[in-house]
RNA sequence: GCCAGCGUAGCUCAGCGGUAGAGCAGUGCUUUCGUAAAGCACAGGUCAUGGGUUCAAAUCCCAUCGCUGGCUCCA
């Protein structure tokens, strides 16, 4: 083996000898100008490599071209810079944050004197596309951290003197510091850590483009022209590492595509999206509403109702198969019994509570004056006393209630496991900007189960409710599912053995699930580890539903202080597992609205058919059917509006309904109907139980 | 809570210092009609709320509430 060569082995298996240190930009030139000037970047033995880097070493070498996945991440990170360079050309003094490619385009955090707002997008985005059109290569350079923090001073770079100083600067040895290419969250898996990649080669590397300079662990594609289109979509708030304790920045995003044909199939796959936003649908269906009166707390209107119900039936349904037994318990419990819970330690800024006011007597047109306690924030009349205000809370959680319910009498272990469930509504405060539709509310319905066992039943109760939740998925057809285990927060009840002792019976239940899933530190409820099942929704949101949460301390002697008598003939704390399916009814129907975008299956659909009579003269016939169909349970509804039948079955399929009934004299004379499917159109001419016997099978799931 | 934007008729939106507009929905009348919008007429708004600037405010300014997109947080 020649020591001054090196052997590149390409994608189609050959394999070629350059000198050593030869140039990725004239090994591709060599292979073929063609396919250099349709090259976006290149990949050295799997990595990421730039189009100046040198190779020493024998090695295999993929380029990359405007069509693979893979180039778009690094496009979009590419346009970060592109736009970092207009932002820094257009305004003064703009200190630049991280500037990652995200799932669906890119962002970059910036601190400007100028808050950037929808008006400067223009010039922004002309800008760009100067800097696009100028064909300038993105150059790297790697140099030393004293020579990176040099830069970073001379070009006032704060945030980039902060995030030099986690890399290499020092000998850096502390995990999960700074990643200077990409911010946290959502990052694009191409796109590995600079920290480590920093710490691991003590270089730093900073880009070129024309005259401008950023730091950046790349890579990059090969010139600016490659960016076919890119522009800024909105500018939001954030802060530097995502902390808020930390200066605020503002994110500006942007999207970036090889093509105009791929910029155009994104914004139209936008628009598709917003179609089937919940929230439009909830209008365009008549489902619910909301009021100012009451932030994040749905108005179902009768159509929303019934499929709300339709939800509650199904889980009821599964539930009371599985060995639950359902109750209700009260909205507002005593204050006392939240500060034994921990919830008035853990969890009093998502709580609301009840203030009791005495009757206001007018005075010179005028409310009497209230008194407010400061201390307490209390709002109380003049004659109201403290002791006449027992004050209570709006539950947050349903677990109290069915401790309760447990610890009513006696229990032995022979009962066990006992599982409790109940539709319960809970209201929990958010803070501001946080709510959203039906996915996000103040006020919802769990369908809230806890599950009193023995700690020999807890795998066994835990794969029982993981497989139940499962089951309940299928059902609606969704795939995208991630389970994710949370472990200890800051804020917790519980002994730090006891907590250990819970995350592992979770891990071991999932194995025995055989479920992938995610370890989420420091994310638990504050009484337990939990799981948690998240679905996404149209536009690729991810929410959190179904959760399996396991709790030592509830029922414990410190707190709600039940038990149960054992074989032993002693009295033993029941292991309490915290299960819900949907999660919130609220939210899996909001997703559920934009999943099916508003084309709801048979079973949940509020309207399942719909009669359009053709002339009055049948409309007695008209409800004939209808009589018939709602005695087997079908859902159904009757236009006898004096509408042509054209106008009917429009108004029907806007409205989605799965089955329009036309019926004209011969159908009345027949004893038939015309069956329309929503969507299909026309499917002929079917007796009237010929009919039953078709819808029926759609009617249960 | 933070950043940016928005709040005009039930819905979608126009008006952006000079006496509130359209389409759809609604109501009334006419039309009885075969698979995605019949015709005519009428009615509908303290322009989110409260202050301020001005001869004059839906329009400009401030505050509050709500909404939207993000950040942060969560089912």
């Amino acid at each position: 083996m020649s020591s001054d060569k090196v052997k590149i082995s390409l994608k189609d298996g050959s394999v070629k000898e350059y000198p050593r240190g030869v140039k990725v930009e004239d090994v591709v030139r060599d292979i073929g100008e063609g396919l250099y000037k349709a090259s976006a970047c290149v990949k050295l033995g799997g990595k990421f490599a730039d189009f100046g880097s040198g190779i020493e070493k024998d090695t295999q070498l993929v380029v990359l071209t405007k069509k693979d996945p893979e180039a778009l991440a690094v496009l979009r990170h590419s346009a970060a810079h592109v736009l970092a360079k207009a932002v820094c050309e257009l305004f003064p003094n703009v200190r630049l944050g991280f500037g990652p490619a995200r799932e669906d385009g890119f962002h970059y955090d910036i601190v400007s004197d100028k808050a950037l707002s929808q008006d400067d997008f223009d010039a922004i985005n002309n800008r760009m596309a100067e800097i696009v059109k100028a064909d300038l290569p993105f150059v790297r350079k790697v140099v030393s951290a004293d020579q990176a923090l040099a830069w970073a001073r001379a070009s006032g770079q704060k945030y980039k003197i902060e995030a030099i100083e986690k890399l290499g600067g020092a000998d850096g040895d502390e995990p999960g510091s700074a990643d200077v290419s990409s911010a946290r969250g959502t990052d694009v898996p191409s796109v590995d850590n600079h920290a480590q990649d920093a710490r691991a080669t003590n270089e730093i590397s900073l880009y070129e483009t024309g005259d401008f300079v950023d730091l950046c662990r790349g890579p990059h594609v090969r010139t600016t022209a490659l960016i076919g289109c890119v522009e800024v979509t909105q500018v939001s708030g954030s802060y530097w590492l995502g902390d808020e304790d930390n200066d605020k920045m503002q994110r500006v995003r942007g999207v970036a595509f090889f093509s105009k044909k791929d910029r155009d199939d994104y914004f139209n796959m936008l628009e598709e999206a917003k179609k089937r936003d919940h929230r439009r649908l909830g209008v365009d269906l008549d489902l619910f509403h909301f009021e100012d009166d009451a932030p994040g707390m749905p108005f179902f209107h009768p159509k929303g109702a019934t499929i709300y119900n339709a939800l509650l039936d199904y889980s009821r349904r599964l539930q009371r198969k599985a060995g639950y037994v359902e109750v209700k318990t009260p909205l507002v419990l005593s204050e006392e019994l939240w500060k034994r819970t921990g919830h008035w330690d853990n969890y009093l800024e998502n709580m609301f509570f009840s203030r009791r006011l005495t009757a206001v007597t007018i005075k010179d047109g005028d409310a009497m004056a209230v008194v407010r306690d400061e201390e307490t924030g209390y709002t109380l009349a003049k004659d109201a006393s403290e002791e006449d205000d027992r004050r209570m809370a709006v539950k947050p959680m349903n677990c109290p209630g069915h401790v309760k319910v447990f610890g009513d009498k006696r229990r032995s272990y022979s009962e066990l496991p006992i599982r409790i469930s109940e539709f319960g509504m809970v209201h929990r405060r958010e803070r501001a900007g946080v709510r959203h539709g039906l996915l996000r509310v103040q006020a919802f319905t769990q369908d809230d189960a806890h599950i009193f066992c023995t700690p020999e039943q807890i795998e066994s109760e835990v794969v029982g409710a993981i497989k139940l939740i499962q089951k309940l998925y299928s059902s609606f057809g969704f795939e995208d599912i991630h389970v994710e285990l949370s472990t200890k927060p800051e804020k917790s009840i519980g002994s730090a053995e006891v907590w250990e002792r819970a995350e592992n019976a979770l891990a071991v239940a999932l194995k025995t699930a055989s479920l992938d899933f995610k370890l989420n530190p420091g994310d638990g409820a504050f009484y337990g580890p939990k799981i948690d099942f998240h679905i996404r929704d149209s536009i690729g949101r991810s929410w959190q539903c179904g959760t399996v949460q396991l709790d030592f301390s509830m029922p414990g002697p410190d707190r709600l202080d039940v038990s149960y008598i054992g074989a032993d003939d002693k009295p033993h704390v029941p292991v309490m597992i915290h299960r819900a399916m949907y999660g919130s009814v609220e939210r899996f129907l909001g997703i559920l609205i934009e999943h099916y975008a508003g084309e709801f299956p048979v079973w949940l659909a509020p309207v399942q058919a719909t009669i359009l009579p053709i002339v009055s003269k049948v409309n007695y016939y008209a409800q004939q059917v209808a009589e018939k169909l709602l005695d087997r349970g079908v859902r159904v509804t009757v236009d006898e509006r004096g509408e042509k039948v054209q106008r009917k079955i429009r108004e029907a399929e806007l409205q989605k309904v799965p089955y329009m009934l036309v019926v004209g004299e011969k159908e009345a004379q027949l004893g038939s109907v015309s069956v329309r499917r929503h969507g299909e159109g026309d499917q002929g001419v079917l007796s009237v139980d010929d009919f039953l016997a078709q819808i029926e099978k759609e009617l249960r799931v």
